[in-house]
RNA sequence: UGGGGUGUAGCCAAGCGGUAAGGCAACGGGUUUUGAUCCCGUGAUUCGCAGGUUCGAAUCCUGCCACCCCAGCCA
């Protein structure tokens, strides 16, 4: 679905382009993901994921999945395969499996290097002192007065803090750079810190761990990144990561290039955020349908297909990219229209009684799996006298352009016949309960002598062979385009319709042995996968997008001129 | 008031001194037994603003404005 698209190459692609001309590296090109395990991937890690592997591989090159795990107290296994399982969703395969973790001997070792250099001193500032005497952005800093700790000093120092012999805080290993740097990451960053908290890899064998900046740059530099790309807040990092190789004996000089992330409208992306919809209990889990999960994507029925046209599409520069949900919706129409087979479901029945169509009578009606796709074939619907059809799909006092059911009018049952509504059938309170038709048998799908037309076509089931479900319509988390941004309660932010659960849908009895996972076009409604097989007992479909609906845009539009003319 | 970035249509985004690609959205029209799909068509005298260089500027220079990121022993 993205073959042909032409589109001149990102600045990345265009800089590896020209490194690979140049022959830098030898040609190589090495890539990485380094996620760190302490949360779900959403759809803006997808962005980082692409451009990283695909790149790579459009180069004849590697991309490495590495975790920079780093933290201990923020992070745990479950994430780890969490991330795996989603980058393979994705799509994507990685060369080589690393952690930051495997090289925290050699990282200890360029530890010292960097000490014997006269370029890193062991500390015994407490962290408010550091914050203080790291000045602000208007003013410089202030040297430690460790700084000048002589090398064997530090020597002894650094190694009784990797023995265990301090607690935490009362040293830190920083890098020796400059107290006045315009760069607030040159103020003699700290590399390592003492954590005696047990890591999820390497258990209790380290109580000191390597910051980000030192991990991360020398983890890139030790396994052969060619091009290491990250998002945008790591730019001013690049001092300091270029600073690191510079400084110390590494077999590889990675070179770092920023990307904006990737925003959606009507959502948030940040881990802090994310998680506190889930604590809160606004939505189900990190795999709730409506979060920007790549679970969540997942379970809403996405296609991975689908996520990486949309990331295509979006593309990659330095802009701050806030992109509309109609973009991702549409790569997920395009895919799901081609791939998706035709069902009929009613989501909220309304009954009709054919009274000219015999109550002993039934028939099969051939159905087109895909009306554009012929060769993959069709299915059969029964027929009978006491049918469903939507309960949007008949209208009592109707507009202008309404062309489906109303009193005495027609419509053509999809794949059926024509019928005409005869009376209307209502309860105690006047809500209308049950239609009245006719048919004309002449008008049989397939075998229509009569020629004749009608405006509108809606979709049924046989009420005699329907299977129930509960279906799931899910829509956007926040009724505001830039909850990021907008002020007040989360409470007023969020969409209040994001879950409307309809317990009564009727389906077509194909659906009884659909398999979890399945995704399937509902004629007229949107695209819908199985969350729950109904062979289970208690079947649940999940909306995944709705169809295009040029009718829903009439009628708003009638409805607010009729409302500004009030 | 320091440093680093970014400003091209409603949202993305090409453009790299030779006269504004493309996608999404929107709006017309055609086909259609899904108001779907599909097909055709429509939008920037102008690139944050103001100067300057040039035969020629979105592209180069200067100044200004707006927005984003940075003061974790997080990543």
């Amino acid at each position: 679905m993205d073959t042909d698209r032409e589109k001149g190459p990102d600045f990345i692609r265009q800089i590896v382009a020209a490194d690979v001309a140049a022959g830098k590296n030898d040609g190589r090109v090495q890539t990485r993901f380094p996620p760190e395990p302490n949360g779900y991937l959403h759809i803006g890690h997808a962005k980082a994921i692409c451009i990283s592997f695909e790149i790579a591989s459009e180069f004849d090159g590697r991309c490495f999945l590495r975790f920079d795990d780093t933290n201990p107290e923020k992070e745990d296994v479950e994430f780890v395969e969490a991330i795996k399982t989603d980058v393979r969703w994705l799509g994507f395969e990685w060369a080589e499996l690393r952690h930051a973790s495997d090289y925290f001997p050699k990282l200890y070792e360029l530890a010292v290097e960097l000490i014997r250099q006269g370029k890193a001193y062991v500390d015994s500032l407490s962290a408010e002192e550091i914050r203080d005497f790291r000045g602000t952005l208007t003013e410089p800093g202030r040297d430690s007065p460790d700084r000048n700790r002589s090398i064997d000093e530090n020597l002894g120092l650094f190694e009784r803090m990797r023995a265990g012999e301090f607690d935490e805080g009362q040293y830190v290993l920083r890098a020796k750079i400059d107290m006045a740097a315009p760069n607030i990451n040159l103020r003699d960053p700290t590399l390592y810190r003492v954590r005696k908290v047990e890591h999820q890899r390497t258990g209790g064998e380290w109580c000191i761990y390597p910051m980000y900046d030192f991990a991360h740059t020398l983890s890139d530099a030790l396994e052969g990144t060619t091009h290491s790309l990250c998002s945008l807040e790591f730019e001013d990092h690049r001092p300091l990561y270029d600073w690191l190789i510079r400084q110390l004996p590494v077999p590889y000089e990675p070179q770092q290039i920023e990307f904006s992330r990737l925003n959606l409208m009507y959502t948030v992306m940040s881990k802090r955020k994310l998680k506190r919809l889930v604590d809160e209990g606004r939505v189900s889990g990190w795999d709730d349908p409506r979060m920007p999960t790549l679970s969540g994507m997942r379970r809403r029925g996405y296609t991975p297909e689908a996520v990486r046209d949309f990331i295509s599409r979006v593309g990659i520069s330095k802009n701050y990219q806030v992109v509309e949900l109609g973009a991702l919706e549409s790569s997920v129409r395009e895919d799901l229209n081609e791939n998706a087979a035709r069902r009929f479901a009613v989501l909220r029945p309304l009954k009709i009684v054919i009274e000219s169509y015999s109550e002993d009578d039934e028939e099969l009606m051939e159905a087109a799996n895909h009306p554009n796709r012929p060769e993959l074939g069709s299915r059969t619907v029964p027929f009978c006298r006491e049918l469903y059809i939507e309960h949007d799909d008949f209208r009592e006092d109707a507009p202008k352009k309404f062309f489906r059911l109303v009193p005495g009018g027609e419509v053509r049952l999809r794949y059926g016949y024509i019928i005409k509504c005869e009376r209307v059938i209502k309860d105690a309170d006047g809500r209308v309960v049950e239609l009245r038709c006719s048919h004309d048998p002449a008008t049989r799908s397939g075998s229509d002598q009569s020629g004749r037309k009608v405006k509108g076509t809606i979709h049924w089931v046989s009420a005699r062979h329907a299977v129930p479900a509960e279906v799931r319509l899910y829509d956007r988390l926040f009724k505001v385009p830039d909850p990021d941004r907008a002020e007040g309660d989360i409470e007023d932010l969020l969409n209040p319709e994001s879950l409307e659960i309809l317990s009564d849908a009727m389906l077509e009895p194909s659906l009884a042995d659909a398999d979890e996972g399945e995704r399937f076009q509902f004629e007229r409604q949107g695209y819908f996968v199985v969350e729950t097989p109904l062979s289970a007992g208690h079947g649940v479909l999940t909306r995944t997008v709705t169809l295009r609906d040029s009718w829903a845009k009439v009628e708003r539009q009638a409805l607010a001129t009729a409302g500004a003319l009030a």
